[in-house]
DNA sequence: TGCCAGGCCCTCTTTAGGGCCTT
């Protein structure tokens, strides 16, 4: 099986989009991937210290009522630093949970050694003629049973972790690969569309 | 008061602009 090492898909629900701008975390869900299983899961509210909008509240489903009895970002965060520990990271769309993830650890004074990887990034490359690279077109695109609501936090962990190891099983099959290192997933993230080919095609 | 992200990636590009993604 295809594997790509152990690692922790993550997904944020913030109050918005910017950390620098004064955003927080609301809720944070992560399932930890091990030859290709799901041997482990996070998950849980967080209460940003500020009201969240109308629209995060219908965006996420997630509501000022919920988080009033939330504990803190700085009680959540020191947990899930224990739970992401120093495995490597995924997230959809990593650039944006990385700044989240960084900036809510700074604030406790935590941090992490793992390495950060985009599963969009990999789907523009794997999943070439996918009509866009959203989570949930992509779900729909690989097939993949789907049963609750998108813009929750585990939720979408959960199926961003599907659609990886479908991307996963698709390079191996397609280049007859014994496994998948991280390291690989990686390099096809940084390298051009149009070249994956003939990197995956020289890979031993 | 008014403004309001940022990284990737394509192209009619690189002395730039705009769409895609995430909340």
């Amino acid at each position: 099986m295809a594997n790509a090492d152990t690692v922790v898909i993550l997904d944020f629900e913030t109050t918005g989009l910017s950390p620098d701008r004064g955003d927080r975390a609301i809720e944070i869900g992560a399932v930890l991937i091990e030859d290709g299983q799901v041997k482990g899961r996070f998950q849980e509210l967080m209460n940003p210290g500020q009201r969240i909008s109308g629209f995060i509240e219908n965006f996420t489903g997630i509501n000022n009522a919920m988080l009033k009895d939330a504990p803190p970002c700085e009680e959540v965060m020191h947990r899930f630093a224990d739970f992401i520990a120093d495995y490597n990271l995924v997230a959809h769309n990593a650039s944006f949970d990385k700044r989240f993830l960084d900036a809510e650890l700074q604030r406790i004074s935590r941090s992490y050694s793992g390495k950060f990887t985009c599963s969009m990034l990999l789907a523009r490359r794997i999943f070439q003629s996918a009509p866009n690279h959203k989570l949930a077109t992509l779900v729909e695109y690989t097939n993949t049973a789907s049963e609750g609501t998108f813009h929750r936090a585990l939720y979408d962990a959960e199926m961003t972790a599907k659609v990886w190891l479908a991307m996963l099983e698709d390079i191996q099959q397609g280049y007859n690969l014994h496994s998948i290192p991280f390291k690989l997933v990686q390099k096809i993230t940084k390298t051009p569309a149009k070249s994956v080919h003939r990197l995956l095609s020289n890979w031993k």
